[in-house]
DNA sequence: CTCTGCACTTAGAATTGTTGAA
DNA sequence: TTCAACAATTCTAAGTGCAGAG
């Protein structure tokens, strides 16, 4: 991890060099008093060189790789559920290694220990053959537990929470939970008006709890928030949700830059990433959260009152099945299905509508705040890419400059000979142009995507149907759209949907 | 109502594979 | 043919939400 600015942080040193520091014998630990006078070069020389020798292997060397892993896939990357084959997701243990956690986690650097058989629960029917543990070794417990879909737990080491092996999202049992998912967000759409009247009315209760509930899910419908559940703290990053906001998250100004009633979020979310939106709000809203913010301290809950169990106990009794996070569906899918319908031109060519649907896809990402950190490598990419359009423009002008002069000989000398080469010095400066403008829209394109991340969104979020029916309506192939991944796990919907489906 | 454990979905980074321009 | 850019896949952390005990 030597090149890693892991290793630069304090916290990850500290924890690193604590762990580490348990390993050793007790003359070790006598000699090795700090961490800072260890020199690590040699191993990571080391892992270097193998990685660069894997690199330079014959394509007969790496071929023969591939056939092991597509042997080892075989062997132990499937099982057979309800008589169907399946793939497991995450077969592979995970490998012992040094914490890896997000943003300012507390624990980063700690020693993630070795997973052995003795601390694996395998859960399988009664009548299957359980897998054997590795020679010598035995498997702490084995279950049959069908209300479950796990195959095999263990408890990591970092915050004691289990982990687990399942199935791949191309199985049945992921894809009906996935289906039953889009169906609730589309009950929601059904009921959403009304539940937006009573959250408004609720604005005006003169009960604590519910104006707190009703701002809180005000934000969660609007600004498509994550519920926020409480978080043990020192135990994790200090990251929030709508429900966990505290009063220093948010700015309150009765007027912004021409717009009343102005909100500044600023908080970090989930994985640390930040949330950041001037939002105009109702009146009401304004005057709730004033109201909310007297005499607290920036460090203070924002909705005192409030927590998540409270909200979604509050949505159930809205809509059978109703949670805070069914909003972020609902809304994430209709923007879709509206900026689809925006957006295409159905006069235009594939590419441009394919073109339709990621701005339509960026829109989704955008409003669920799907952020990536700019490639290490953007800056640079960017500047090949500037000198590409700057070649690009210098080698215009030379053309254009050719095709002056491919003129002015045409009306001199009136023969064949120079009156194709000025058409062909035509040619060549629209080609040129046609290249430059690709080459500039590319640009736009690379910047406006920079921080944006679009997966999320069209494998969590984005209700499949929607996409195979604007597929089927405006005959775009599928695989335009899902690559085979995709359209594995997405099987259900491309079945299911016709060109006249609606979410 | 709070606390905790559990099981599941959602998330961006890291790694690996593929492609197309030079 | 090479190599960088881009796409796909893998990895595992970090959320949500529910149940049950007290």
């Amino acid at each position: 991890m030597l090149d890693h600015e892991y290793t630069t942080k304090d916290i990850f040193r500290k924890n690193f060099f604590k762990d580490w520091k348990k390993e050793m014998t007790v003359d070790e630990r006598n000699l090795l008093t700090s961490l800072s006078k260890c020199d690590f070069n040699e191993m990571s020389n080391y892992f270097k060189a193998q990685s660069e020798a894997r690199k330079q292997m014959t394509k007969e060397e790496k071929l023969k790789i591939k056939e092991e892993n597509e042997r080892l896939v075989a062997e132990y990357g499937f099982c057979v559920m309800d008589n169907h084959k399946e793939r497991i997701a995450n077969f592979r243990i995970e490998p012992p290694g040094l914490f890896r956690g997000r943003g300012n986690h507390p624990k980063m650097g700690k020693l993630k220990r070795r997973i052995m058989p003795e601390h694996i629960i395998i859960n399988c029917s009664k009548n299957s053959k359980v897998p054997t543990p590795p020679s010598g070794h035995k498997w702490k417990e084995v279950r049959h537990d069908n209300k479950v879909t796990w195959l095999v737990s263990w408890t990591e080491n970092i915050q004691g929470s289990i982990k687990y092996i399942m199935l791949n999202p191309s199985s049945r049992i992921k894809g009906e939970k996935d289906w039953q998912k889009y169906e609730t967000a589309r009950r929601l759409k059904k009921c959403v008006e009304k539940i937006r009247n009573t959250y408004r009315e609720d604005w005006k209760s003169k009960e604590m709890k519910a104006r707190q509930r009703s701002v809180a899910l005000y934000f969660i419908d609007k600004l498509a928030l994550r519920a926020g559940n409480e978080k043990e703290e020192g135990e994790t990053a200090d990251t929030v949700g709508c429900c966990s906001l505290r009063v220093e998250h948010i700015k309150l100004y009765p007027e912004l830059d021409k717009q009343e009633y102005v909100v500044e979020f600023d908080f970090p979310g989930k994985d640390s990433i930040r949330y950041y939106n001037k939002v105009p709000v109702e009146k009401r809203v304004f005057k709730n959260l004033q109201l909310f913010m007297e005499n607290k301290q920036p460090e203070d809950d924002l909705f005192d009152r409030l927590n998540t169990s409270i909200l979604n106990k509050h949505l159930q009794d809205l809509m059978d099945g109703l949670t805070a996070k069914v909003f972020r569906t609902y809304n994430a899918s209709i923007t879709l299905q509206q900026q689809l319908k925006e957006l295409t031109n159905s006069d235009d060519n594939i590419p441009a509508k394919i073109l339709s649907y990621n701005r339509a896809n960026r829109a989704v990402a955008i409003l669920c705040n799907h952020q990536r950190a700019p490639p290490k490598t953007f800056e640079k990419s960017m500047l090949t890419l500037q000198s590409k359009i700057d070649a690009k423009k210098d080698q215009l002008l030379d053309a254009r400059r050719e095709l002056k002069s491919s003129k002015a000989d045409a009306k001199v000398k009136r023969d064949e000979k120079t009156k194709k080469l000025l058409e062909s010095k035509k040619k060549a400066v629209q080609r040129i142009e046609e290249q430059l403008m690709k080459l500039e829209v590319q640009a736009t394109d690379r910047e406006e995507n920079k921080q944006i991340a679009l997966g999320t969104s069209k494998l969590n979020y984005l209700d499949p149907r929607i996409s195979v029916a604007w597929c089927k309506k405006y005959g775009i192939p599928i695989e335009k759209i899902y690559n085979k991944t995709q359209r594995e796990k997405f099987a259900w919907a491309i079945d299911m949907a016709e060109d006249d489906f609606e979410f």
